[in-house]
DNA sequence: GAGGGGGTTTGACCTGGAACAAGCCGGGGC
DNA sequence: GCCCCGGCTTGTTCCAGGTCAAACCCCCTC
């Protein structure tokens, strides 16, 4: 195995055709002919160790990446330095889609715990869903979504407290693990407080002192970053905290 | 000239190929050939006077919409009735991209000065855009820099003060009005000031009082809706405050 | 098992922007 | 001309969340 620092490149193999996150990835709804074209496009993995970036703001754009396993977080940041969370991403969701636009990557992605992403040239991609209409269709929704997802989180940055922000940010983490066959009611928390506080725009104090208070009304128990959540509905309640 | 509320569907026919935003537009970059092919499929244009709506969440998605003329905002809502102002869009832009991810608008896209769009049937796009590889990457671009522009805007909510995130919306505006040819110190906003405190995250005193701070500094002059900068420099600073 | 360090919790205090309220301004209708 | 009304400005007060500080917890290393 070659050592390209900082990341290792492994000379794995990747076959979407037995890939159990098929249904969840890019090739959802594609049959299996079209799933076999794909593995040719999508050849190799790349494994990231904890705390390495998979690419960086300003890295030239060639390829997207799939997250096969673990977990990374892409983060913008100002010229000052102060940096925002954009995003946590897991199994079967893209990465990189923020370099298309101009050749350069716009983002960092850093792992969040050791990974492997399945890595996909995006001039092949381009050429092969020239070829297979549903691949098209695919990739259209898949950034579609990702722009939706966005406007959701500008809602929650501009217009809710803190307490709406967090129990948003659990009910969306629980919701896609429970799409990948994890507990509904239990996750292991990938990310410290401050990426949690980054992400929600707020400190890792508030992030902290609300877990806390989310524990004290029974709605969770916190046990660092193990989370388990003992009020399901007392969440969606907060979060749709009509006008009161 | 048929009359279909709350929107007028004008018999105009839509012409890339003489059209003076196509350099800004879905057209960039496509030899006049191809741009010839996109005129078949751009077919209609649509009228929608000032206040009106062009889509609401969840309407059927069919089409994209370049703007041709005028102003719009789009914005998506929480249950409960509040609401977030996503974007302002102006000529050569396209609106709709969040209704691809389920057939559904996922936003509200209203007019803020009487407008014409060009109507983009999707269909048709993607099946164009297998034919003509040019037209492929630029429809992929321009999905990219909204998730850019998105991510920017989360750092603007989660990370930046009043002060500065209304310097950064004033140069974003700016800037976009340069480019298509107006003056890059004065303009006229088309949004009032709680649309602007929506989009930013702020209440409409917030915007209003940081107008006439900004005025007060020298950096700005305030009139109503309209603004001439007078510290462009100002303004560049308030946005890269480094950690004071 | 002692020491250390990164991440987390909690407390006390402060402040930027929200909330509420009142008045202003300018354009449109009569 | 006058009035009305929606949008804007400005003043005052209040509070959610930020800031600063201290202690704690867990895990890792030696």
């Amino acid at each position: 195995m070659t050592v390209v620092t900082p990341v290792r490149i492994g000379p794995v193999k990747a076959a979407c055709s037995n890939c159990n996150l098929r249904e969840l990835c890019l090739p959802v709804g594609l049959s299996p002919e079209q799933v076999g074209q794909l593995d040719e496009l999508v050849a190799t993995r790349r494994t990231v160790p904890r705390g390495e970036t998979l690419f960086r703001t300003g890295d030239s754009f060639q390829s997207l990446f799939a997250v096969r396993t673990g977990f990374f977080k892409t983060c913008v940041s100002a010229e000052d330095g102060r940096d925002q969370v954009t995003g946590f991403q897991m199994s079967g969701e893209l990465l990189g889609l923020d370099g298309i636009s101009t050749d350069r990557h716009a983002c960092d992605a850093v792992a969040l715990e050791d990974s492997t992403v399945c890595v996909i040239p995006f001039h092949d991609l381009e050429g092969l869903s020239m070829q297979i209409t549903e691949l098209q269709r695919v990739f259209h929704k898949i950034m579609s979504r990702e722009i939706v997802r966005d406007h959701g989180v500008m809602l929650l940055l501009g217009s809710m407290r803190a307490e709406e922000r967090v129990a948003a940010f659990l009910l969306n983490l629980t919701q896609r693990l429970h799409v990948r066959g994890f507990s509904r009611s239990e996750l292991v928390l990938r990310m410290t407080r401050e990426e949690i506080g980054s992400y929600l725009g707020l400190k890792l104090e508030t992030v902290s002192r609300t877990f806390s208070r989310l524990q004290d009304d029974g709605v969770l128990e916190v046990k660092q970053r193990q989370i388990r959540i003992v009020d399901h509905n007392a969440l969606l309640q907060i979060v749709n905290a009509s006008t009161c």
